[in-house]
DNA sequence: ATGATATAGTTGGCATGCTAACTAAGTCGT
DNA sequence: ACGACTTAGTTAGCATGCCAACTATATCAT
């Protein structure tokens, strides 16, 4: 019952390029004033704009209550505004001020080239075939989770 | 000059895998008294003992101050110790109590039992295509790191 | 209607993770 | 030998990230 090795070899490329490709995303937006989660957060809702704080949180599979401080941080960078919801008053909306559209803008330039760079030299095809091992993976980790916690 | 969608895609598999493993992983190590990094740590360690604070920061990708803390709570948990190094006075070796030896075998069982269901239904040469196009991809990252910071 | 329950957001407390600045100790050039 | 540089570890300060407990509001059952 030896573990099978490639398994392991898998797991640890997996999180080290995970890794290395988040800390040099960081180090871009860093750059320019910015972090990576704050980066996440502007390039979703640059995408959809009057999200609730939970919808926002879930996208980016964050929990609520980190969602809150960051977003609280973002306010006072003035990138966005939680605005009220007029059919229910526990809601906040949030939207991009227009320094927010701007950085984000940044942001989507930023993660165009690194994606280019990145992937000059790969085969789409082979990017097509890993998206649906990864997409296995994830279902199989997903079903390891319920089996701890039931419904 | 479109950002090609396949390369998204993948970027956003990769992510999401990588922090659902991760979360994963943690919850299971919680439920017996770790966190995910201490148990990483334990993990090293197990395979090899004396390494120095930079060593083990090194091989596990973190800053040496992360280090630091993270030994800071794994020695107060009773799970290693610091030991002088008779040769560089500078220097600590890191080693696993029995208690520590006791606890990274647990985590090594729940690594292999959490990699079994994960990969129950992954063709091995998948695995190996994807460790390969993995590990272009993690160079590629490299090369990108230093354009921007040239020795 | 009203009481139980659920949901949105917040706060407190803790563990990582980083960078920058610091101390102690080793090394190297001259 | 001694001053410049490097290296190992530490500390301070900040930003995420989590969970648990809380407030305010909405919804649902009866």
């Amino acid at each position: 019952m030896k573990p099978d090795p490639i398994a392991s070899d898998f797991l640890e490329a997996l999180t080290k390029v995970s890794r290395k490709i988040r800390t040099a995303f960081n180090q871009q937006v860093t750059a320019h004033g910015l972090t990576y989660p704050r980066a996440r957060a502007l390039f979703r809702l640059a995408k959809k704009q009057n999200m609730t704080q939970s919808e926002l949180a879930c996208d980016l599979e964050l929990e609520q209550a980190t969602m809150v401080r960051l977003l609280d941080r973002m306010e006072e960078n003035g990138l966005i505004e939680r605005r009220p919801d007029t059919n229910d008053r526990r809601v906040k909306l949030i939207v991009l001020t227009p320094y927010g559209e701007e950085q984000a803008a940044m942001v989507r330039s930023i993660a165009d080239r690194i994606r280019e760079q990145i992937f000059q030299d790969i085969d789409p095809d082979e990017l097509h075939v890993a998206v649906a091992l990864l997409e296995r993976i994830s279902a199989n980790v997903t079903d390891l989770e319920d089996v701890d916690v039931p419904a």
